[in-house]
DNA sequence: CGGGGGTTTGACGAACGTCAATCGGGGTGG
DNA sequence: CCACCCCGATTGACGTTCGTCAAACCCCCG
């Protein structure tokens, strides 16, 4: 949570490419908007790698991830863990008060976030309605995608819910421009797979290696890559339709 | 959706009452504005069981469910429905234009809605925030219970997850007044609970039958009766605790 | 009396978890 | 430079949970 250091801009501005296409991508944000917004943004906040994120006041925040990946996270007392969200740049969540909530956001690479209301405070006036409008729409959007987990965890077998994870994380990160069609950085252990599909890290482990014996995909030096992606589209059980 | 008979009129006012405590317990609703809106509601939609919930406009609409039960559903290509979520009275939800949503609100029994934006039109003012400031609270309570229902889904087992679903549903409905502490009705079959909790219908029956058999609880003539409702909250794994 | 929807039961097999051991690479102290 | 170590990935053997198939059953209603 420190100024920007002049010599990070070239880095920044990289940055806030993606995490800008993501804003425009799931919550319609113009352009002129987002061009006026990456001016506002003069202090980011830095979490490292399995830092919880809490809100610093008694309210929640509404925070913009610009780098980084983080979770949505829920710890059992016996030490079982669920991972509700994957969060990559360009999402919005809304962080809460210690304490307050069942679900806390925890960072699962080094991470770099904006607080919006902070972020529009010195920002010019006419962007506000249509940043806020952005982020309304991007969380209803992300509501939606928990729609879906849920129904990968209660109606997929191993196979289809690691595709359907996969496949869902390359559709998102390809949005902000941080995958290629049938490649993209994925920074999380077997581990986190297993605890955001509700399967043993064994279980994952030998699911992976079933599909990159079919040849399907590959998952290694902390990247995936998809062989064969209409086939694995198929095997997630494409299943979009409305009721 | 037809005006109010005024033979209905004390039925209406009971089923008010209800619908009025889960505004106020799920969005802090104050018990005068809950007396105003009373006053405006003058016109129900009234879905049969089984019936597809959409808004009429090309808009999402809210509405708040004054009497019935009804759940958000998933239905997959291959015949496979995932429930999201249930559905009480005094509970709000979005309705969505046909075919736009990745999840729909089906009518599980008779239901009867208010439209809140309709609702709204003709009734005092000075009401109209504090009305839409309990559906904003009350729509992110139904969020958090999604990020449990993943939970559930994800990390306990058959027996865990029935019995949490049953204790998540007594508390709410007890808080509008439709549960005693240990008994309450539940309209829905064996079938229904199976696609909430991703079981088959057979390992649920089977699950009932041993937690039946160990005299915990009782499911029959559409109600259940908890009988050892420690033991219950000891078997669904309180799982409360904040990251 | 017949029929249909929901419930109940048993037998069997597939999917998944657990235990335990090994492996491999990157970092760290000597 | 090497030995050591730790974390994550990997593998096999085995047991449990849960799904599937198929048949009965029960109750309400026509």
């Amino acid at each position: 949570m420190s100024e920007l250091d002049p010599s990070t801009e070239a880095w920044l501005n990289l940055a806030l490419d993606h995490a800008l296409a993501g804003l425009h991508h799931n919550g319609g944000l113009a352009p002129e908007a987002g061009a006026m917004l990456r001016q506002s943004v003069r202090r980011l906040e830095r979490y490292p790698a399995g830092a919880l994120v809490n809100a610093s006041t008694r309210k929640p925040e509404v925070k913009w991830i610009v780098t980084g990946w983080a979770s949505e996270m829920r710890i059992l007392p016996d030490s079982r863990r669920q991972i509700c969200s994957f969060l990559i740049p360009g999402d919005v969540f809304t962080a809460r008060p210690a304490n307050s909530s069942s679900c806390g956001v925890v960072a699962l690479t080094r991470m770099d976030c904006a607080d919006v209301e902070r972020t529009l405070d010195g920002s010019p006036e006419p962007i506000r309605p249509a940043v806020w409008e952005a982020v309304a729409r991007s969380l209803s959007l992300m509501l939606e995608r928990r729609y879906e987990h849920i129904t990968r965890l209660g109606q997929l077998g191993a196979a289809e819910r690691l595709v359907h994870l996969l496949l869902e994380l390359r559709e998102r990160l390809e949005a902000v421009g941080l995958a290629a069609p049938d490649k993209f950085r994925l920074p999380l252990t077997q581990e986190h797979l297993a605890d955001a599909l509700g399967l043993s890290i064994v279980h994952v482990n030998r699911t992976l290696r079933h599909l990159r014996a079919q040849r399907l995909l590959e998952v290694k030096f902390g990247g995936v890559a998809l062989l064969q992606p209409a086939r694995l589209a198929d095997i997630a059980g494409r299943f979009d339709e409305p009721v």
